[in-house]
DNA sequence: ATTAGCACTCTTGATGGATGAGTGCCAATT
DNA sequence: AATTGGCACTCATCCATCAAGAGTGCTAAT
């Protein structure tokens, strides 16, 4: 009645380890006889039901019904690539096609689209990466326009080439001159500062201001202050390849498989959980429910954060069945991470 | 034998357009009975039957297997739409809700955003918008800004405030201060002028220039040409809602499903098909294979063009099955397209 | 501790009415 | 000449039954 030695022997663990193999191979729930079949270890289908009764009172693996092999649950699987998995290295070929496809572009959002591009078709499930957002952002330049009405056309350059732009109402109706000499004021006060330390002075200087300077100045700085005030980052992914999820059987059900498009729609749900890898660099792997999300409770996420001159900016991922082929996502997913990085990396100057 | 008076009379047509708003209406196969007692004549099935024997040989319905009602093929959704359908008028709710939802923001883009969203949910299938695209783009600023080695990052206002920006290779590499320079040149020069104009007079000035004035204007106009020799319009278009063609049970089949969505991916086939309908004005409608791509064999298309200023600049549609409420989806996407064009028209200024 | 044997369960696929909806055609009716 | 009632016929759908096969759990033997 009660499991014997320790509770996972290192036999047990191989046969988990085949279990899942197998199991991530033909989808199947494998049985008895083919697992005595596929193991090194010479055991007869009684010893290995044995086992197996084992593996189900401890949560790792459950059968579909009576008559039905054994398939592995969460906790089985998260065992499995936590412990048992033997990472298969990524071919030359591969590698070639990567590096290949991120230096077809310089514009770095560009470089995002390709790198989903890329890492859906490499692994035939559905790429995702989240726009780069960097800790420090630096304002580089910015640039006012006219528009009708009380209405002005801000224009910002921040970091090396990001360029953002929105629409203002400003409390009065300013000439292009008047819109031109803040620009050059603002670019004089704040260009090469970080946004946050923009803010920051804005609001000191407009107290200071109020007593020591010019009309003109003073409206530069409430333009800049309209400006800033709203958060300009966007929290974006760009996703591809979802397509390619309907091509699996597991997520057949239709209501399943909409929901699943629902949630890249709503793209929230998938932010918080991307966000949530941001923090860890390495890959890192949601399967099934850990995830948390009603809508993934059929699919795995493996990520990995990608990094800037060091800095984490994001996350590049692959969305697909929990029955996927771990072994080989995990490394294409790792790779693709670290050369977007690099690809990302501004060119230093060589003289 | 031989079909009787004129091929179609008005009994014929009558009875076409209640086997379409009933087939429309619940999604079965009609039989003669229900046809019998759904039509203001009073007559027999048997007398229907025959009718539909008529409309059978004309291609108008045909019935997927022996004991089950006739359906409309293509042909016969095409005469329906065409001369038999009564449009219902929009009901005020409706209509408030598509105004609040378009002035909801001043952004161009934004606002072709909600207008996808809005046809989506009040339709309850998908929703498409393409971006505008002018005849006539006018420059109205331009700015440089230089990166690192011979790379120079463009920035330039078109029209009232639609900003592009793009990374240039230069020959030579330029201080800030030459990009300053060059910027100021051309936007003396051009600003205000058609952006195919700006095409044709660079490569005039080109060539006279070289005779007759400073390096630096020369540079200047090197690198506007670099800036404007690529099209810059993107031909693109916002979706949404597709997943409400998920609940379709007409679109069940896996494969066709996939294969939509493999379309709204590429986008190029349905750009070509929104391209069509951007020619004409008022609302086009394509049924089933009309649309001439396979992946839209099972669904129809709604679009109106949109314009702003009396000028066409865009097509707003609707994607869902071909069996779908006609009468109502045509005046939605008609009102909607009207209103997007009106809230697009940049405010005229009132003193 | 391992294994052979065996009874048992449960899915899957095939088979075969029974049911009911709907048609097509013919002869009768208006 | 148009309409209608009647009737035989065709199919899809539903449901029950059955056999085959896979896989298990348990027990007793090794």
């Amino acid at each position: 009645m009660s499991l014997k030695n320790q509770d996972l022997n290192d036999r047990s663990l191989q046969l988990l380890k085949t279990l899942v193999e197998r199991y991530i191979h033909d989808g199947q729930p494998v049985g008895s006889r083919v697992l005595s079949k596929d193991s090194e270890l010479n055991l007869s289908p009684a010893t290995i039901r044995n086992v197996m009764a084992d593996l189900e009172d401890l949560g790792l693996i459950h059968s579909p019904h009576t008559s039905a092999g054994r398939i592995p649950t969460v906790s089985g699987y998260r065992l499995f690539v936590d412990s048992l998995l033997t990472v298969k290295p990524l071919d030359a070929k591969d590698l070639a096609q990567i590096s290949l496809g991120l230096s077809e572009t310089d514009d770095p959002n560009n470089m995002i689209g390709a790198a989903s591009r890329l890492i859906s078709e490499l692994t035939n499930m559905a790429g995702v990466v989240t726009i780069p957002k960097r800790e420090t952002v630096y304002l580089r330049h910015i640039e006012f326009l006219p528009l009708s009405h009380n209405r002005v056309l801000v224009i910002f350059v921040t970091n090396e080439q990001e360029v953002h732009n929105k629409v203002i109402h400003t409390d009065k109706v300013f000439s292009p001159a008047e819109l031109q000499q803040a620009a050059n004021y603002l670019n004089s006060l704040y260009a090469g500062h970080s946004l946050a330390a923009v803010k920051s002075a804005l609001l000191k200087d407009l107290q200071q201001e109020q007593e020591r300077t010019t009309q003109a100045m003073l409206d530069a700085l409430k333009i800049a202050k309209l400006t800033f005030e709203a958060g300009h980052q966007k929290n974006d992914y760009v996703l591809s390849g979802e397509t390619n999820l309907m091509g699996f059987s597991e997520l057949s059900d239709r209501d399943h498989l909409r929901s699943l498009f629902e949630a890249f729609s709503h793209k929230s749900d998938v932010i918080h959980l991307l966000d949530q890898s941001m923090k860890a660099d390495g890959v890192q792997i949601f399967i099934g429910k850990e995830s948390g999300y009603q809508a993934f409770d059929q699919c795995s996420l493996v990520t990995s954060s990608y990094s800037v001159n060091d800095e984490i900016v994001g996350v590049l991922g692959v969305i697909g069945p929990t029955r996927m082929a771990y072994e080989k996502i995990i490394p294409y997913v790792d790779v693709t991470a670290k050369l977007l990085g690099a690809a990302l990396n501004p060119k230093t100057s060589t003289p």
